[in-house]
This record gives structure tokens, sequence and C-alpha cells, in this order.
DNA sequence: TACAGCCGTTAAGAAATTGTTACGCCCTGT
DNA sequence: ACAGGGCGTAACAATTTCTTAACGGCTGTA
């Protein structure tokens, strides 16, 4: 799966940064704002998945914001969590009222905030109904059911094989270096040597036959276009 | 889409009153209860669309008619919001944990109880609309009776063998990781370890045999297709 | 030919994940 | 008050998957 993104948009920078560092520990790429106005500027730019907004803030504050995402076309359907200073009613009601999608009260728990995170865009997930299947050359690629057919077989690699033949397909004919395997399928900040790449490379070839993941001496593997 | 109809069960006349207005003014239906007795007796006879209720009434209190309605399979589907005096936690989370979708402390304010109504609405349009009976395999999965069936056996499982099961059968084929699985099943804000997941999926293993759950590792589960 | 750089292969041990069982709590109906 | 069922947790066993390290082969170069 690709990063997703986060925009954050709070006015104490202190937060901010802590928040960014949970998240990106997190493995979210992380984006931020310190008032409304900035924070829809910059929902423009970079379409995020998901907005964190504070509600009191300077300049505009955050219901203010809320109302202008949900009438723009290309951000209305992004998910919104609210953080609130105190669980005062009336904010907290107003803003599930102009399209919220949940709130969380401050002082923030890290965990809370990571799984309401999660819980919403698992809400969303579901409505967006991605295809997760890819189709190449006689495979077809099913992330949704974790397994690879061809023809009327059908073949149940492990996890990290699934995710390295899967991240190669989507990039047909792309070479990527050992490296880059690594950061994308295992993920930033795992250290793991990279000549693991080669045998999970190996284990595939071994099941599905050679000829899908082409070694490029010196640069790294790539799949067969 | 058709006018909504609320029911409203409340031992306070004037509240009730004031609510009945307010509602009418929006555009619902109102029904009133003065009692859990009562509630229960309308809510059978004109399945309404959402269901608010005190928590502290004479006769049978609000979490007792919510028990009752949450086992009678033609209301158990009725989103309830519930009404307390005092925000005291422990009454909050038992109603939450019957089955209540949503809470609002007394003294209440019209825009909040509107917005959390609309908001609980909303949530429900989005899960509602399922079928409910699944046949898959060799099994009927009957959700209006709770109740599985293979041939001419009859498995009684219990309610989150049975929604889990249900879950998972009405994605079959679709990997589910256990947090997802948490979340769709158990509710959102519930906080359970995730290995519960393991001990309920062994259960129905045990009863139905291992053939119809499978295990991804290093995902989920899936329901075999 | 000798050497260096790179990759393929293996097998073994480590790590991660799941299966299974047992226990305790809570609620319910008796 | 008590027995029973459903649930969530913890703990340990059983498996599977992942990593590493080591060795051998191939290729190009001096």
């Amino acid at each position: 799966m690709a990063k997703q993104t986060i925009l954050v948009v709070d006015d104490e920078k202190d937060l901010l940064d802590l928040i960014e560092y949970n998240l990106k520990k997190e493995g979210f790429d992380v984006l931020k704002a310190e008032n409304g106005e900035e924070g829809i500027k910059i929902a423009k730019e970079h379409n995020p998945d998901l907005i964190l907004m504070d509600i009191m803030m300077p300049k505009m504050d955050g219901l203010e914001a809320v109302k202008h995402i949900r009438s723009d076309d290309d951000l209305k359907a992004i998910p919104i969590i609210f953080l609130t200073a105190r669980s005062d009613e009336k904010t907290e009601v107003e803003g599930l009222d102009i399209g919220g999608d949940d709130y969380i009260t401050k002082p923030i728990s890290t965990t809370k905030l990571i799984s309401r995170i999660k819980a919403v865009m698992r809400r969303f997930e579901e409505t967006t109904e991605e295809v997760n299947r890819l189709e190449v050359h006689d495979l077809v690629i099913d992330k949704d059911r974790y397994i690879v057919i061809r023809g009327d077989e059908e073949f149940q690699l492990p996890r990290k094989e699934f995710e390295l033949l899967y991240y190669l397909a989507s990039r047909k004919g792309k070479v990527r270096d050992r490296q880059t395997l690594l950061n994308k399928v295992w993920g930033d900040n795992i250290y793991v040597v990279d000549r693991t790449v080669d045998v999970h490379v190996r284990k595939i070839r071994e099941k599905l036959g050679d000829h899908y993941i082409e070694t490029v001496k010196g640069v790294g593997y790539r799949f067969k276009e």
C-alpha cells in the first residue's frame, strides 16, 4: 500500500511536531499547517488522505475551515478528525454537523490518536472500494485476497513474497534497487540486510517460475515487461 | 427519502413534548412513550427509524428496554440514542455496551440533539441495506434467526462468533486483518486485544469445521472462496 | 589465470504469528 | 445464591515466515 498522507492543522507548534513525530513513526506522510487558511491551501495542493483539524485557531478556525473543505468538490470526500481542547458540547456537535468524521479531545493520547485515525481510514476505504488487483502477463495478483492466480492454479505466497511481487508487478518494467525495495515493501525504518531481497526473489521464482522477475545486474530487480 | 420516524421514550412529559416539538420542526415523525415497557410495545408496532431512550425511568428503565430491543430480531437493527441525567461514566459505558449507538446528557441542547440524531442516522444508512441471509458453500447463514444451517444440521453460534462468521462470509474471499474485524464486528471504539479474534475463529472452526475460515499469516483471516 | 564484484542457492537459527487451552469475569435465568 | 454460557485475556505450544551467513558460480578485467 502506498504511504498515506495526513494533514495536521493546529496552531500549537509543539503539538504539531509531536503529532508529526508519532504519525511518521507509524508510517504516514505528514503535512502541517498552522491555521485554517493555510490548511485549506495545503489540502488543495496535496490532497491528503485525512485531515486532523484543531477547532480553536487564529485566523480561520477549524469549523470554518471544514466548511470550506466540505464545499470544495476536490476536497469534500477527505475524512476529517477534529481536535478539541475541551469536550465542550457545543463545539463538538457543531463539528460533527458540518462534516467531521470523528473528534478527539486534548490532551491527546498517542495510541488513541493513531487508532482513531486508522479506524476512520478503514471506514472510508470500504466506501472507496479500490481495486487492489493487478493483471500482468498470465498472472492475476489479487491483494484483497492475497493470492496469485495463473490459469486455474492458485498460489498462496507468504506476506513478504506477495508484497514484493505486488510492488514490482505494479511497476512493471521499472528497475528498483534492493534498498528501494526494502523501503517500499519492508518499510522505512527497518533494518535488514539487502541480500534478503534476493532470497525472497528466489522463493517467488521457485513458485511461479523464473520468467516474471528479472535481475538487472549491478542495479536491482524488475518485473518483466 | 420518506419521513423518518423517531420514537422518544422518557418519563418527563414536558421534556417529551419539547423534544417532539423540535423533532417535528425538523421534519421527523415522532412517537412517544413514557416508560420502557410502553416503548417496546410502540417500537414493535411502528418500527421507528431511531429510538431516543431515557435511561432512568419507572417501570422498566432504559437499559433494560434496550436489552429487550437488541434481542428482538425485528427491532435489533434500530439505532438507539440514550439520554442520561448525569454523565456518570459507568452508565454511559453500560449503555454503549448493550447496544446504544450514542448517548446525550441532559439538559439537552436542541441543536445538539438534532445533529446527533442525524449523525447516527448517517452512520446507519451506510451500514444498513444488508441481505440477512447468506448462502455460501454448504452453509446457510441466517442473520434474521442468528442460526447457521448445513444440510439438516443447525448451529446456534453465540453472538460474536455468529457475527464474525457473517462478516467474513459476506466478504467471501477477501482478507481482513484483526483490527478491521474488531472494528466491524465488535465496534469502533471498543478496546479488546486483537488476539480475541483468534479465539473466536477457533471456536467457529471447532463447531463448523476448519474448512471455512482460512488464515493468511501476517495478514488476517478470510472466508474460503 | 587471478581477482573482484555480483548474484543464486541453501540451510539453519531467529523471529513472528497463530493455534489451543485454561482461567476469570459478568450477566442471565433458575 | 448458584449454575451455565458467552467473552476477553494470558500463557505456552506449534508453525510458518524471515534473515542471515556462507559458499559457489559467473562475468569482466588486469
